[in-house]
DNA sequence: ACGATAGGCAAGTGTTGACTTGCCTATCAT
DNA sequence: ATGATAGGCAAGTCAACACTTGCCTATCGT
């Protein structure tokens, strides 16, 4: 659902969880606890993020695959492409030539 | 600010705002309320339309243009097409061939 | 001038959501 | 087998937000 993706992107911490999955697909919740404190000084506990990854992925916006006891995560940017477009009208301008 | 923008578009009622203002630019707060009550069986009071009005134009998406006693609103997508492609990779499949 | 229309301000309420804490399960290494 | 690592479940707390209610200001028509 729509309405899912756009609750999963109102929080800034979800953001940056995208943000480090474009940079890098395939994390563990670990790895991703290490990023946020390390690169945006977040200090969130291990389970606050993982809430926020199930947000995402029941928004669809993250897949995952488990691996014995590690469990990757992987961006999915289809629902950001369908939501993109719902309000840019055909005489919007375009951005590559 | 781009954390405006997504608080502004959580919201499903101002989702259905922008929905009106596409169709048709430059309504004021009583066609909004009214269409909104019409085509959708929202029936909001007119300051918690006025309210999220507000949010939409704190965050840019909507523009204003006093006249007489009527505020007319417009939309601007410009907000829009900045945070649509913030997580799409550069090997993103084309939409437009 | 006066009523009616269009809109604004501010305090109060109820619900949602982010985060924590505590405990539990499963997989790996030695 | 046992400790350590990776992750899950559930209840509780606190703040943010949507909406209401009541009152106020400004512009238009006659």
């Amino acid at each position: 659902m729509a309405e899912d993706v756009f609750k999963a992107l109102v929080d800034p911490t979800r953001r940056r969880i995208l943000d480090e999955l474009v940079e890098r697909d395939g994390q563990t919740l670990f790895e991703i606890c290490g990023r946020l404190a390390m690169k945006h000084g977040l200090g969130l506990s291990r389970q606050a993020v993982s809430q926020h990854l199930a947000v995402l992925e029941s928004a669809d916006l993250v897949r995952t695959r488990r691996q014995g006891r590690y469990k990757y995560h992987d961006l999915n940017t289809e629902p950001l492409e369908r939501i993109a477009t719902r309000w840019l009208r055909p005489d919007a301008p375009e951005k590559s030539p």
